[in-house]
DNA sequence: TGCTAAATGAGAGGGTGAATCAATTTCATT
DNA sequence: AATGAAATTGATTCACCCTCTCATTTAGCA
């Protein structure tokens, strides 16, 4: 696992504060979701699907909402499921959509981002990762 | 009415251009929906429950897409529900999202606002609407 | 090793939103 | 005003996602 020493820690220390237990399935699903930008339950469980011992659903959506609560995931409603997103990933970027033709154009303004972070702050928050999507018309759809 | 009358109007012109058909169902939807600043289809099933004629949630689902389409409404997934956000109103509020107890507080922030307006201008876009989250650790969940 | 509390897996349960379809309503055309 | 085709409605069913339940297993500690 090398790498993630950090984010394996901080899930560690989080289960001995809480009197939970490292289990191997909490391991195989941490080990999987650290190599991952975003990933649905649903998705989770057929890739571990082989794993020994097997992984039910069920722990699958339990450990995911558990790496929420320690902050190492960040759960989003896309469409109808629920995508868990890496929150150790960055590279994070905005986008531009026009209501009329549906292109979108990817941007990023570290202004926009240090009053965000300001906002957070005066609101006892820590910003983990954002979304800012801002719809319009194109100069093509425009007239 | 009154005051929304270019949102009334909006909504017959594609209407009219759809070969869709304005029932009362629609109108007092949407007479409704233009109060509000955002609106889930539940909630809208019962303020309206007294109306006449009585109006299905299968009704409100449909008619809020359609608002949707029109581009009136703008559908938000917020925890396990489906927000309809009023765009026309202003005073465009974002969220500030815990990822660990789910609190939710909504802030303005206008240099944001106008840094958004410098992006969307810079990329020839002309701004109807915007969605800004941020996701993070309330004061309460971070220690 | 043995004990206790936490975790797991399989399946049931709950809740949201979409699909179905017979009955009703709109609206352009008489 | 009356007609009739096509859209809409509402009650219900359906599909899906996620959580809950509970008997069994497992981790962590003495």
């Amino acid at each position: 696992m090398g790498k993630n020493l950090k984010e394996v820690g901080v899930l560690k220390d989080h289960l001995a504060r809480h009197q939970l237990k490292l289990t191997r399935q909490r391991e195989h699903i941490l080990e999987a979701f650290l190599r991952m930008e975003h990933v649905t339950a649903e998705q989770m469980y057929r890739h571990l699907e082989k794993k020994e011992p097997h992984i039910g659903l069920a722990t699958i959506y339990r450990t995911l909402n558990l790496f929420c609560e320690v902050g190492l995931a960040q759960a989003r409603h896309f469409g109808t499921q629920t995508q868990y997103d890496n929150v150790s990933h960055k590279g994070h970027h905005d986008h531009l959509i026009c209501t009329s033709c549906g292109k979108i154009v990817e941007f990023e303004n570290c202004d926009i981002e240090r009053l965000q972070e300001q906002v957070a702050k005066k609101n006892g928050f820590t910003i983990q990762t954002h979304k800012l999507e801002l719809y319009g018309l194109c100069s093509g759809c425009r007239h």
